[in-house]
DNA sequence: AGAATACTGTCAAACTGGCGACAGTTCGGG
DNA sequence: CCCGAACTGTCGCCAGTTTGACAGTATTCT
């Protein structure tokens, strides 16, 4: 299975000695299972790469339902944001287990800036990766179907997330309420959904895990549901 | 009525001399109202800015429903993305009336950005700025009902968009169709909650025009619906 | 092993928003 | 001043979603 590159591991994209510079000015920091790296309104002076176990980005809204953004695995950045314009921190980042951070504070993270072009130059990149995915996001939630979405969505976890067990069966580790959560649905719409995707042969439900057993067919509507947008584009285009 | 700062005008944030090198290296283009700067799939090798009239930045939907994503006025830049990272635009920008663009090209941005560290931090800043607005949409659409949504986006317009008439009522000059086309909904069901507002006593709707008649409920609300998150944020984080 | 917990599967009732239809209103140009 | 184009106001029907309820199954803890 081809893997997405880490888009939000950009440490990894810089020359060996800047690497070794970064990882000089950072300190180490355990957090435990539900223990936030910052909270929605901190005022940020500190960035994150995340070394082993998980974290999450998330929103809360009014009445306390759970908006998961995204899920973030080792190597990870996370929080650059708040650095480079102070402003208050607009999501929760929370760890979903006991994991290993890196953390670098602005003073470090302004010296970097100003010393190492290459540095600034993959600050910009990554913004603009972000900036690509939220509006692609945005697109997505307002024009395609549920059905829609959750296809993109369960695609896109396979390649971020995907596990192999020990018969090598690609699976998700992820309850069905959580991917409610991803997706501002209810666990009840997502079960309806999946099951779905399970009469056309795509997925197979667990406990816990939903096991990608047609990764090809998904693939394809993937591609589908992608193309048709740039097709439209061309249409709108020559209208 | 305060205004927003233009959140899109990054060049009038720079030091004069940089403003004249930036001015100096562009050129100035006219298009026509239904004109596009550039289109989804475009491969991206300008920048712009908006001297005069007005221009949109859209999505179509696979059945080509159109989506607005923000509209600009003059002074507001578009388009720098793709000058950055190389990849095709996500977007399409049309213009909204007959417009005048200062067109700065790929080469000489990457010289700014090379010469000048203000530009560049000026840079950086925006798109920061542009991750916390699709950040903020993304947040609204899948955690807000479609009146919250509309009230928010009423506010924004007005500071962003408004407009005094004679007598210096505040208005903006949208149609509830267009206003459909920015929130995803369709226009009757616009209608219906812009008829709420009205009995609520915050808007009066006229032909192709929204008055602002109580701009400070409008601001409460704006206030305690983006509050709220604040107040759930900081529940969640003392359980 | 037994109990508590977490997750899945399903249903009916209520709600929301989309869509087609149509009448009425406002505006601008000939 | 009249006509057509653009916009608003409303209605009824329909599809999709949420919500609450409840039963059943898998997993973990003790």
């Amino acid at each position: 299975m081809k893997t997405i590159p880490h888009m939000h591991d950009y440490f990894s994209e810089l020359p060996e000695p800047v690497r070794q510079e970064i990882e000089s000015r950072c300190r180490q920091r355990k957090v435990c299972k539900g223990d936030a790296l910052y909270r929605q309104g901190d005022s940020p002076d500190e960035m994150y790469q995340l070394i082993t176990g998980g974290v999450k980005l998330c929103n809360y809204s009014v009445d306390g339902r759970e908006f998961v953004a995204a899920e973030f695995r080792p190597g990870d950045c996370v929080g650059e944001m708040g650095l480079i314009d102070g402003l208050p921190r607009v999501s929760h980042v929370v760890a979903t287990t006991d994991s290993l951070v890196r953390v670098l504070r602005k003073a470090d993270f302004d010296y970097l800036v100003e010393t190492y072009p290459e540095f600034s130059r993959q600050v910009m990149l990554t913004l603009c990766r972000r900036l690509r995915w939220a509006y692609g996001l945005n697109a997505e939630a307002s024009g395609l179907s549920l059905h829609q979405r959750l296809t993109l969505h369960l695609y896109r976890l396979a390649q971020s997330h995907g596990i192999r067990d020990e018969a090598g069966a690609l699976y998700i580790g992820i309850s069905q309420e959580e991917l409610g959560r991803m997706l501002g649905a209810s666990r009840q719409t997502v079960n309806k959904e999946l099951k779905a995707l399970m009469e056309e042969g795509c997925v197979d439900l667990r406990y816990g895990k939903i096991y990608l057993i047609n990764l090809e067919a998904m693939c394809e509507q993937y591609e589908a549901i992608l193309g048709a947008e740039q097709i439209t584009a061309a249409y709108n285009h020559n209208r």
